[in-house]
DNA sequence: ATTCGGCTTAATCTTTCGTTAATCCTTTTT
DNA sequence: AAAAAGGATTAACGAAAGATTAAGCCGAAT
């Protein structure tokens, strides 16, 4: 069973909001419903997702405001508009902020969902590392696969969060992993008690790999972690 | 200058292939244009395209059978339809053999490229990654993603609104940033408090900077700050 | 049912960073 | 030249974030 996509889905009027995600979810999605603008950047916040659609004629922030705000932080995730407006103007001025497309109103639920199916299926699956490769850390060597740390003849055993978490940061060595990005993709959700418990965990990987010095996990304030080797 | 992408126009209709054809050339595509199947069969033989363009209705192999019979050959190239049958069952059909997209007769030529460009642009996966950006600031090399500055083997740490400020003024290098767009732009307000807080940040930078003489953070009096580069 | 390992929650202590304040210096205006 | 305004520099403060240790909880294994 394949995982389901996670689409955040952006429309003020309560009636089509609703049916649409119900729709959708019955599809197979797994469907975030926002109301507006900052409701869907805290949506954005706390939870990671595959494709956002965007209604485009919405009060206080409109779908392409929200649509270049969003490009500015998470410009990785693919987006489309959908629109009552079919203005020439309006579907340019959405491909020129860098939409997958552009869906006139009313909408065909069924059309709507093989475009999403179209978009998604575009999306390269993320290039998985091999499962079966170890990472070099200073004088440490780690092994994902196995969930083991082996300094010379010292060897730890990782518990799997342990694992995945340092698995993440060497897997980006020496750059900046956010809180955001490590809890959306390990935890599965960006709250406060989890990112206590990240906390914990940084500790004790610090603990595992205190024997090196040339091997640090820095904090930097407000942002994230950064696993770091020196020389 | 990049290199143009390579389209595949198959459109049995003359005046509506030229004119598309021509229009496509125009915006910067290398176009060829098949008037049937036999014919896109054979140009896809002989060259190679990013991109292909089918109308659905045509005499002998109509657009679903052809895409049909790429779809086999030639598995990697998207593929989108144009048809004057707008009926859901012709949309869906076309969706579920592969299409990227699926437009409706009348075409309007400008929309048509926007879809192509946002198309292409998924496609290529775009091998340079244009995520972390850094800049050269005299010896100093400054990562806006890492929150670092680092001049040979000194490496100085910054804070988020270090950061932030630096690079906005590395942005505008050798030009004048006003107290109030920095504000405004990075405090959110400009007021006086905040003011003061710049100047604050403004002495830091500097002394993070004070090693090499040819970077310089000038004030323009009453008005804002320059980061000047000498030599 | 009891134990145990592993993750979460809680409690407490430490550090960080943006702000504010105080003082001195520089430029502009009167 | 004096006054006024703007800027530079340094130090200190307090809220928020982070680190660390311990306790709690829950499901799996015994």
């Amino acid at each position: 069973m394949e995982k389901s996509k996670r689409i955040l889905l952006v429309e003020d009027e309560e009636s089509l909001g609703y049916l649409l995600g119900e729709y959708l979810k019955m599809k197979g999605f797994a469907v975030q419903w926002a109301k507006h603008g900052m409701e869907a950047m805290a949506a954005l916040e706390r939870l990671q997702f595959d494709l956002a659609i965007l209604d485009v004629t919405m009060p206080e922030m409109d779908g392409f405001s929200l649509a270049a705000r969003m490009k500015e932080v998470y410009p990785e995730l693919p987006f489309l508009f959908l629109s009552a407006r079919s203005l020439k103007i309006d579907v340019l001025k959405g491909f020129s902020l860098g939409a997958v497309d552009y869906l006139k109103k009313p909408i065909d639920e069924e059309e709507l969902v093989v475009r999403i199916n179209a978009i998604l299926s575009r999306i390269q699956p993320d290039r998985s590392k091999p499962k079966n490769i170890t990472y070099q850390l200073g004088d440490y060597r780690f092994d994902p696969a196995n969930q083991q740390l082996t300094f010379g003849e010292n060897r730890t055993r990782l518990t799997t969060r342990e694992s995945e978490l340092l698995r993440y940061l060497a897997d980006n060595m020496n750059s900046l992993c956010s809180h955001r990005d490590i809890l959306t993709q390990l935890w599965g959700e960006n709250d406060y008690f989890n990112r206590k418990s990240l906390n914990v965990f940084i500790t004790r990987l610090r603990r595992y790999l205190n024997m090196d010095e040339r091997i640090r996990i820095e904090n930097v304030h407000g942002k994230g972690f950064i696993l770091r080797a020196f020389q």
